[in-house]
RNA sequence: GGGGCGUUAGCUCAGCGGUAGAGCAUUCGGCUUUUAACCGACCGGUCGUAGGUUCGAUCCCUACACGCCCCA
């Protein structure tokens, strides 16, 4: 049943009531008027007037008008008390019988908590205190006709929050602030980049090929070119098509989809920033984003040492570094060092650890395996994990040294993968063999492995200059700042399944 | 996919094998400096859905839905 045919019969006298109110309203007046503007916002308000005295104020009115949602009313017979919550915060109102029209004050004590108002009046101070708004005149802007949770204990509902947005932001101010951080979070790295002359672009979302990361993609239809598409899984080629392009440095915040389990630290779709620099390698990445957070928690939060669930993470002080074949022997004790390429051993030490093998995975992806189960949830503090086997970094450089490795690594925080980064692949002739290894795996029943993309690789023949490549994943950055829990609380409309409908 | 917990009034929550409770909100009355305003009265329910056990189920059992947490 839609929303329109539900009658009133059905619907909480609450609402029923609120309905018979509006139908009377729409009698008397326009009943959703639109020409009400306001000038002032509670926040400037406060801080403009909040320190002046009565006397001040009585000697130099000050003539204001606001508006926004009634977050409390309280009538004290001929006068009340509002609480009117805009963007900005919360101003109050005192609204006196004698001060309105005639009629007025009759009307208003018919409006409820979350009716949308716009009040003019004069400044004052309560007793208490309190800067507020003598009112001489107010008008009902949009009524509501379905009434806002308590407003002590707020909505509390985790799962009401999420599928409701609207009204967590209405009522839970902590709730406001986590978006706010969010937005300023990723204003912060578009100022941080465009300052060193990075160039921000948008990136197809909807690709032939899902390339560009180890994840199975979602599928969608194209109607009229009858073809199937895949929803992009990650930037990463088509940013470095751009830099073979001459955009030499370039970055995008936006959306990947990744078709995966739902959890605490994953949503279907998720933000990722990434981006690429010419003639830079992973060291210069790193040091990016040792400039990038320590400056980050100072702008955003005021101090680089900050708590997340109980947990204090220091973002003032530099990184933690590990090797990957460090980080397996530090959190395994009975890992034999001479062993640490050894995929017999390495296989029978996985399988110990409950990880279940595949005989065709090589003493990389196993030292990853081991690492994953082992050492990532021990990462606490920032640290940088380098020296990634090149068996599961298909679009790496391979380390000059030791080509078991490649260039890259991965940045933990609270035992959680936040970036990924590392000198790019430019040779085209190993890409190209890369990819033949991807689709031998995906052959051989790999669902996350890569297809051959022979336009990239005609893209890296024409010439890739030296590159350096990061992502970073916005969602849990926000995560951490905001001291969230769960990635839901950091997006607005978190993926849920449909409610369900009765019939 | 597996396990645990949860779903009761608009909201926040109690409760119990014998047909349902509080606070806030609503409604009505009182109150011209309150701030979780206060005082008085009233109203408010398919106890997630569907089966089963039982003389009787919101409660016990099973399945399902949705959510949260943990594990893979």
């Amino acid at each position: 049943m839609s929303e329109s045919t539900k009658n009133s019969t059905e619907e909480s006298a609450l609402i029923a009531e609120r309905r018979r109110k509006l139908s009377k309203w729409r009698e008397d007046a326009v009943a959703f008027p639109n020409d009400f503007r306001r000038n002032a916002l509670a926040a400037e308000l406060l801080l403009t007037f909040g320190e002046h005295t009565e006397e001040s104020l009585a000697e130099e009115p000050v003539h204001v008008k606001v508006s926004g949602r009634m977050m409390a009313k309280r009538v004290m017979g001929k006068a009340s008390f509002v609480k009117l919550q805009d963007r900005s915060g919360q101003i109050q109102l005192y609204i006196q019988r004698d001060k309105l029209a005639e009629g007025l004050y009759q009307d208003f004590k018919t409006w409820d908590i979350g009716d949308i108002v716009g009040a003019t009046g004069t400044l004052f101070i309560t007793r208490t205190g309190e800067l507020t708004i003598l009112v001489d005149e107010l008008r009902l802007l949009t009524k509501s006709l379905r009434p806002l949770p308590e407003k002590f204990h707020g909505l509390a509902d985790q799962e009401t929050r999420y599928r409701q947005r609207y009204v967590d932001l209405i009522v839970n101010e902590r709730s406001r602030e986590v978006f706010l951080l969010r937005s300023r979070l990723v204003a912060y790295i578009r100022a941080f980049l465009d300052s060193q002359d990075f160039l921000e672009v948008e990136t197809p979302m909807m690709q032939t090929l899902a390339g560009g990361a180890l994840a199975r993609p979602f599928k969608t239809y194209h109607n009229a070119l009858d073809m199937e598409l895949f929803l992009r899984i990650a930037p990463e080629l088509n940013l470095k098509r751009l830099v073979v392009g001459g955009f030499e440095r370039v970055y995008e915040i936006n959306r990947n989809f990744r078709n995966e389990g739902i959890s605490t630290q994953h949503n279907p779709e998720f933000t990722m920033l990434e981006l690429y620099r010419a003639y830079a390698d992973y060291e210069d990445l790193i040091l990016m984003i040792e400039s990038l957070l320590h400056g980050m928690a100072d702008a955003l939060l005021g101090k680089s040492v900050f708590s997340y669930q109980g947990e204090e993470l220091d973002f003032g002080s530099k990184f933690a570094r590990m090797t990957v074949e460090e980080a397996v022997l530090k959190y395994n004790d009975d890992f034999d060092p001479a062993k640490i390429r050894d995929v017999a051993y390495l296989t029978e030490f996985a399988n110990k650890l409950g990880v279940k093998t595949q005989p065709n995975f090589g003493a990389g992806k196993l030292q990853i395996e081991i690492f994953d189960k082992t050492g990532e949830a021990m990462l606490r503090q920032p640290t940088f994990i380098t020296a990634y086997p090149a068996e599961i970094s298909p679009l790496a450089r391979l380390n000059d040294k030791d080509p078991f490795l490649t260039d890259r690594f991965e940045f933990f925080i609270a035992g959680r993968e936040i970036a990924n980064g590392f000198s790019e692949l430019n040779d085209p002739e190993d890409q190209a063999e890369r990819f033949r290894l991807q689709v031998e795996n995906r052959t051989a029943g790999d669902d996350e492995a890569m297809s051959y993309d022979a336009d990239y690789i005609r893209a890296l023949e024409y010439g890739l200059p030296p590159t350096a490549g990061l992502g970073v994943g916005i969602d849990r950055l926000v995560m951490l700042l905001s001291d969230s829990p769960s990635i839901r609380d950091v997006l607005l409309f978190p993926y849920m399944r449909p409610e369900q409908t009765k019939d």
